[in-house]
DNA sequence: TGTACATCAGTGAACGCGCGTTCACTGATGTAC
DNA sequence: TGTACATCAGTGAACGCGCGTTCACTGATGTAC
């Protein structure tokens, strides 16, 4: 951390110090204002008041940097899930407690795509699959990855009864479709002009659906 | 149609004929390629065999083109609905035939975008609301856009006692968020590794959610 | 039926733009002696 | 503690690219007489 901390790009040593968070966190703003497509190699550079030939000291080619935006993005929606986890209180019988907290792990889901859609859509603009969910660089505090806060939440539900043992295997699937899907609607798609009232409403009755079908 | 079809794109006479025509098929084909972002106006008028400025004829901008195209891509969409519905036998009981209207629907949906996921994702790319949901270029041969085909189908469901007339207000939102998270983890999202009989799968599960769950 | 003319769809050359990427370089840093 | 040197992070100029868009034009078509 040289330089006037978030200041102008203007640095007093020849070295950067770190350059390559400097440019994930650039390249982090850029998504969260115009989602992947706005992660633009040059322009990351020039956040960081570094020449653009600089980035590649760093990053192999603009899909690395890319993917490192991705993760930095995963991270942040876990950390997002796992802050709404935390409010469900520890009291109460096993099974509305582990019913509250796949509720929670759902409204944190939909409440960061809804409050950050370009870091929400940057998330998964990056060619991953599932062994990729795993990755510890898109981990929340925690350590676990969104999807793997989900899988938790479910386990949680069969552990406490409410969840038959053999429905259990694929249901993060489900889970995460309804809440993908209803997310997709609302930032990008026709459901965009609702007001946060009436998001938060179809939002809950989306987890009512995923709560009573699964 | 002047010339020798879809054959290269050199023209005997000087007016092409139809041109608008032409260059929505073509950004057609380029977003069924590569999705809305492979719609490039240039390419456009290369493949129907014109100057790039001649687009400028039919459209104010690419913005337009693009606008185009995703109207089509969701008649097709409708399309797809439309001839799955067709399948669902006219006998049985008015209750189980609601049922599998609505399957019908979402197994259309699922299917079109697992067959066609760049058309699917320019489908839902311009910036279009509700209001826009119930545009005739959007249009099915039926008549009916995507969204009001499965409008009808809950409406249908309501009408055989299925689901209870109180809960059909905003329901196509939530079935409509469970197919399109599915599909869009599926072409675009960590899910993209599944063969097609784990896909089948998957979705056959999430419709029963959604049927249990509404 | 033939001719003059208005229309307007398509031409072709040019524009500025910003991008990703390369390459030979420079100079700050840390290490070996 | 001081000096020589290797390392390698960042420089700066240049590249080719394809894009969207503009503009004055040209020539096929259809209409009026």
């Amino acid at each position: 951390m040289t330089g006037t901390g978030t200041g102008p790009p203007k640095r007093d040593t020849y070295r950067h110090g770190d350059l390559r968070r400097a440019l994930v966190e650039a390249g982090t703003d850029l998504a969260r204002g115009g989602g992947p497509d706005a992660v633009v190699l040059r322009e990351a550079t020039r956040r960081a008041g570094v020449a653009p030939s600089a980035a590649y000291r760093h990053f192999a080619d603009r899909r690395a940097l890319l993917g490192a935006v991705c993760s930095a993005a995963q991270a942040a929606l876990a950390v997002a899930m796992e802050g709404e986890l935390a409010k469900v209180p520890n009291r109460g019988d096993p099974a509305t407690r582990a019913r509250a907290r796949l509720r929670a792990v759902g409204t944190g889901y939909l409440r960061f795509a809804w409050a950050e859609p370009g870091l929400f859509r940057a998330a998964f603009s990056a060619s991953e699959d599932l062994r990729d969910a795993a990755s510890p660089a898109r981990a929340g505090e925690g350590g676990l990855t969104p999807f793997q806060i989900l899988a938790a939440a479910l386990d949680g539900l069969v552990e406490a009864g409410v969840l038959p043992r053999e429905r259990r295997p694929g249901a993060e699937f489900l889970a995460w479709s309804a809440a993908h899907g209803l997310a997709m609607l609302l930032i990008d798609g026709p459901l965009r002009g609702l007001d946060p009232v009436q998001a938060r409403d179809v939002g809950r009755r989306l987890l009512d659906m995923v709560e009573q079908g699964l």
